[in-house]
DNA sequence: TCTGGGGTCCTAGGACCC
DNA sequence: TCTGGGGTCCTAGGACCC
C-alpha cells in the first residue's frame, strides 16, 4: 500500500466492522458443490430474470449486477458458466450460521441484511485489524463462506473500507481504515456513487457541482448539502469525516410494511388466475405476519403489466381497512376478493401482482371494535394457529382460492438441492 | 421470447385548523 | 368581506439500500 505504518493502540471512540459476504449466493453454492469452484459461475433472480450473484471469473468478464439473463446468456456459454437458479432456502439458512458466528464475537451485533452485518468493536481488547483477521477466518473454517472486513469510526466510513479490501487482493479481505493516515488518498479513489446512501440519481446531480469522489463529498459543505438535497445526504457528509449519524440498531424498530409480490412464470389474463395468484401471496404475507405477531389494518392488493412491452404501463391498485386489524388470512382472503374487481382490467396480460400489509400493529395492542365478532375472531384465531403448525416445516395445507394448476407459478429452472434445510437432499460424501 | 423482491426514509404539497 | 401566519397531518412519489 505504501500508505505509511498503521499503529496498533487500543481505541476508545466509536468502531464500527462491516461484515460482508463475498458474492455470497455464489459462495453458498459453491459450499456444497466443489466442481463450481474456480470457474464462472452466476444466480439469477426469481423467473431466472436477471443476474443476482456473480463469482469473480463472471466480474472479469464485465457482466454487471442485475443485467437481464437472456442479453448475457451466450457470453456465459461460451465461458462454460454454471447458471443457477435463486435457492432462497439454503441462502437463509447459510445466513444465519454466518450471523450466529459473529454474535460469539460481540454481542453488539446489527444485522443488516441477508449477507452483511455490522459490529461494534468498541471496548474490544487487542488491534481491530487482528479482531477482523479472526472474524474472517472463523466464519470461513465454521460456514466456507468468504467475507470481507471493513473497520472505521463511521458505518459509512466501514462501508468504504470493506469495499477497499475487497479490491486489493493484497488485504487479504481485512482493512482498518481508523488506523490509516491515508484517508483522503483512498477518499479521493472512490467514485461518489459507490458511497453508501448515495446513488446514480444523487451522484448525477453531484458531479456537475464538482463533487466526483467521496473526498470531494468530505469536503462539502454539510449545510448546503442539506438545503440542496436532503438531510439523509447531509449526514452521509458528515460520517465520511468521521462523525457518527448512523447508530448501531441492534433490536430493529418492528416492520412498517409486509409485502409479498412476485413476477409470474407467463402473463395472466385471467380474473380467475389473478386472483389465485393474489391469494397464494396473502397467504404467505399473512403467515409473515403472524410469525412476528403483528396485525394489519390496511391490505392493498396490485397488479402490472410489463414496463418493457409496447403496451402503456398499467399498475392498478385497490385497498382494504378493516374495521379492526387482523391477522386471520380468511378475512383477509375475504377483503381481496372485494379488491380483485377493481384491479383486474380485461385486455392486459399482467406480468406481476403483489399484496401488502400496512398499519401494523402488534396483535396484543389491537384495539377491538364496538361491533366485532369475538366469536368469530377467536375461532379464526385458533385456526390459525393449527394451519401454522402444520405449515410449520413443510406447506402441506392451501386454500383452495390459491389454485391448484398455478400457471402463474414463479420459474426455476436450475434450482440446486435444499442441502441445509431437507434431509433427502443432504449432501452424501463419498 | 426472455428484464427480481422487499424494504426504509425523506420531501413536497394539499387539506384543514386556529 | 378581506387579509395573514403558523402548525399538523396525510399522501404520493422519489430515492436509496441489498
Amino acid at each position: 500500500m505504501g500508505c505509511g505504518n498503521q499503529c496498533h493502540s487500543s481505541v476508545i471512540g466509536p468502531l464500527f466492522a462491516l461484515v460482508d459476504c463475498n458474492n455470497f449466493y455464489v459462495s453458498c453454492e459453491r459450499v456444497f458443490n466443489p466442481k463450481l469452484h474456480r470457474r464462472p459461475v452466476v444466480v439469477l433472480s426469481n423467473n431466472d430474470g436477471c443476474v443476482v450473484a456473480r463469482s469473480e471469473e463472471v466480474k472479469a468478464l464485465g457482466i454487471p449486477m442485475g443485467i437481464p439473463y437472456f442479453r448475457v446468456r451466450e457470453l456465459l456459454e461460451d465461458h462454460q458458466a454454471a447458471v443457477l437458479s435463486s435457492n432462497y432456502t439454503l441462502y437463509a439458512d447459510m445466513s444465519d450460521r454466518v450471523m450466529q458466528t459473529l454474535a460469539t464475537f460481540t454481542p453488539s451485533l446489527e444485522i443488516y441484511s441477508i449477507d452483511e452485518a455490522f459490529l461494534s468493536l468498541q471496548g474490544l481488547s487487542g488491534a481491530s485489524s487482528d479482531v477482523g483477521r479472526r472474524i474472517r477466518r472463523t466464519v470461513l473454517q465454521w460456514t466456507g463462506i468468504p467475507v470481507s472486513v471493513g473497520i472505521a469510526p463511521t458505518k459509512t466510513l466501514a462501508k468504504i473500507a470493506n469495499h477497499w479490501a475487497k479490491n486489493h487482493a493484497d488485504l487479504e479481505g481485512v482493512f482498518d481504515l481508523s488506523r490509516t493516515e491515508c484517508l483522503p488518498s483512498i477518499l479521493e479513489q472512490i467514485d461518489v456513487e459507490k458511497v453508501w446512501g448515495i446513488g446514480r440519481r444523487l451522484s448525477e446531480k453531484l458531479r456537475p457541482l464538482g463533487i466526483r469522489t467521496a473526498l470531494h463529498l468530505a469536503q462539502a459543505d454539510a449545510g448546503w448539502i442539506q438545503k440542496r438535497f436532503s438531510v439523509s445526504a447531509a449526514r452521509t457528509v458528515l460520517e465520511l469525516r468521521g462523525q457518527v449519524c448512523f447508530r448501531l440498531e441492534e433490536s430493529p424498530e418492528a416492520n412498517q410494511n409486509i409485502m409479498v409480490s412476485r413476477s409470474f412464470g407467463q402473463p395472466v389474463r385471467t380474473l380467475e388466475h389473478l386472483q389465485e395468484a393474489v391469494s397464494s401471496y396473502l397467504s404467505r404475507a399473512a403467515e409473515k405476519l403472524r410469525q412476528q405477531k403483528l396485525c394489519a389494518q390496511i391490505l392493498t392488493v396490485f397488479a402490472r403489466n410489463s414496463p418493457f412491452g409496447s403496451a402503456p404501463f398499467c399498475a392498478p391498485s385497490a385497498s382494504f381497512i378493516f374495521e379492526t386489524a387482523t391477522q386471520s388470512t380468511l378475512e383477509m382472503m375475504k377483503a381481496a376478493q372485494t379488491l380483485l374487481p377493481r384491479v383486474y382490467r380485461p385486455n392486459v396480460a399482467f406480468h406481476k401482482a403483489g399484496v401488502l400489509l400496512s398499519g401494523l400493529v402488534p396483535a396484543d395492542k389491537v384495539q377491538p371494535n364496538l361491533f366485532d365478532n369475538l366469536p368469530v375472531r377467536r375461532r379464526d384465531s385458533r385456526l390459525m394457529q393449527v394451519l401454522d403448525r402444520l405449515n410449520a416445516a413443510k406447506k402441506q395445507v392451501f386454500f383452495a382460492s390459491e389454485g391448484i394448476r398455478q400457471p402463474w407459478r414463479t420459474i426455476f429452472r436450475c434450482k440446486s438441492p435444499a442441502f441445509t434445510t431437507r434431509w433427502s437432499d443432504l449432501p452424501i460424501v463419498s
